[in-house]
DNA sequence: ATGAAAGCGCTAACAT
DNA sequence: ATGTTAGCGCTTTCAT
């Protein structure tokens, strides 16, 4: 413990936030600071003895590196930064935590936002994120402000790998990194099961939150497809407020028309479940009353009585497979990926 | 478009990444750096013409501020770092949403990082999340390897706020800010209220998950309050796997005991609506042959026949909470909030 | 195997 | 109201 020779003069104007620095291990272990930085890097390089001596100092005095000055000198940070709709919703805490999970195996770390489906906040989020000057960049779906798209592009160009999750384009058309799948395409799987089953009479029922954009694109395909197979289809939307309650009152809304549907596709699974309840409630046998189907393959629907037919899109596989992604392309001349996932239709009681 | 005067000279040794930095921004208003960087700050202090130049200066050339330059300079981050067991898990995404909700209002970011239940895991991330020098750090419950509270203290004296959520210390030991509820007064709770139903033959069931302190520890005060009361009380672990299912076979498990128990309380609503299905799978009524307790109050809880009595911890407002605790205390001298929010017993007909 | 010098992009402290 | 200077803590070059 050598005295601190330096605290006489009047105190002027220092800067510094009192933390352990480079320069204090440095000093501790005999060397000079680019000596430690070294060791902390590429242990190998120094000399035994100095390894030594180094590693006595860190934790001697609990050296924690500043990595705000470590990214500022190499250009090289450790951020990944993910934008979803919500953090709550178990589709994309999911995917977040099969994203940090992978993210935490290569030493990256993960700075997320919620954006509640509005692509306004989406692009003002993005150009906060991008200030960390992050190493990837992940936001969820294809639909993008033109500012948005204007600073990920820029990103992009400047080496931030970016990911579009949960949503693929036809066409690459945004030039990034994809991993997902249709939603349009599985709108339709999803007519065409209920067709399948005989049903000439259908519906989709909209979530009532705004901006989920992938919800609706399914609602698209699966009125396109009902409708091409020539079978009647309208489309309504759920009341507001918590899902499993609105997706109750479902099934009386149904019943209103004057040819009710048969079979109903709904944009979640909350929704869905509540539906079924709603139905049995109303005295309908599901599915020979009528027959229903959701998307999300929550824990719920598997343990309802009978079980929910729904769709399984690979929540936690879609992180990991973003993750892969982001951490495989440092070229950022290669031609990003585009990765497919499979949505698997889920064969349960309900239709 | 004034012609770069410094494109001849052979390329030496640049360091820059190519982005735009204040510099540019302030050659291209006609003023230095400084200057762009007070009105990017305080956009009142310039004057009207210089603040219209800097406008069109920064618009023109898509600035993006570099933020670990501005940390590192300044001393003032606006990073908040939150560790919670798993991001997946309702209970917790939905504290990290309410956090992130009004952290983004704050202009704060958030870092995220799961610690699987691990305590070890949760250091090795603390440590790497200082690093950051983040403004605050939420971490969850109040347990910590002797390492972690090391770390936490000199965060802490460093003058970064450290949050303790979803429990409390009898008495502040670790000496941070918390926000949570009593967890064995809640197992407390949990027995009181099957004991008041006449019941005195109860159980606990913990979850097959490793690490999960509060879990345990309203099992502890489940098991404390049963006995003190007299009554006859078992523990049992469910079954390792995908949590309803797990509950399933938990009122099997019980009717294999001599005098089986008449009343179970479950480490959370998964297992308790497991629970609640695999007993009247067996044809037992509920709550008359067997009353089911859980804790969580999550959304599936209400829909069930009967629903399930449970206690509802206010999800949300812990992140809320603790979003407002950290925001508040820019003092490193003030004591340490304590705030202790109230988790209610939702009566229901599963007791 | 180690060090010296310079600089990453920004802001705090002094000017003026 | 604006500019100059220095420095945040680290890593890059370029020596030795």
């Amino acid at each position: 413990m050598p005295i601190d020779p330096d605290n006489d003069a009047a105190p002027r104007q220092r800067r510094g936030h009192g933390r352990v620095t480079l320069r204090d291990v440095a000093a501790a272990a005999g060397v000079t600071a680019i000596t430690v930085s070294r060791y902390l890097r590429q242990p190998g390089v120094v000399a035994p003895a100095t390894a030594d001596a180094i590693q006595a100092a860190l934790s001697a005095t609990g050296y924690v590196p500043n990595k705000q000055a470590g990214v500022l000198a190499s250009g090289r940070g450790s951020i990944v930064a993910a934008l979803v709709p919500n953090l709550a919703h178990s589709i994309f805490a999911e995917t977040l935590q099969g994203l940090s999970r992978k993210l935490e195996a290569a030493g990256l770390e993960l700075l997320v936002a919620a954006t509640g489906y509005s692509l306004e906040r989406e692009e003002a989020q993005i150009r906060a994120l991008l200030g960390w000057a992050p190493r990837a960049l992940v936001v969820t779906g294809r639909h993008h402000t033109p500012g948005a798209l204007k600073l990920l592009r820029e990103a992009h160009d400047g080496g931030c790998t970016v990911v579009e999750m949960w949503d693929l384009h036809a066409r690459r058309q945004n030039g990034f990194a994809q991993v997902g799948f249709s939603h349009r395409a599985a709108g339709r799987r999803m007519a065409e099961h209920l067709l399948a089953r005989g049903h000439r009479r259908l519906a989709y029922v909209d979530s009532a939150v705004e901006g989920d954009d992938r919800a609706r694109e399914r609602g698209d395909g699966f009125v396109a497809a009902a409708q091409a197979a020539g079978a009647e289809v309208r489309r309504l939307t759920a009341p507001a407020g918590e899902p499993i309650t609105a997706g109750r009152a479902v099934p009386g809304l149904l019943r209103t028309a004057e040819r009710p549907p048969t079979a109903c596709a709904l944009a979640n699974d909350h929704l869905a479940c509540g539906a079924l309840l709603g139905a049995q409630a109303l005295g309908l046998r599901v599915p020979d009353d009528l027959a229903l189907l959701g998307f999300g393959d929550f824990e719920l629907a598997a343990h309802l009585a009978p079980g929910l037919t729904t769709l399984a899109p690979p929540r936690r596989e879609i992180g990991e497979r973003a993750a892969t992604l982001l951490l495989a392309e440092p070229d950022p001349a290669a031609v990003p990926e585009r990765v497919v996932v499979d949505c698997p239709l889920v064969l349960r009681g309900s239709s």
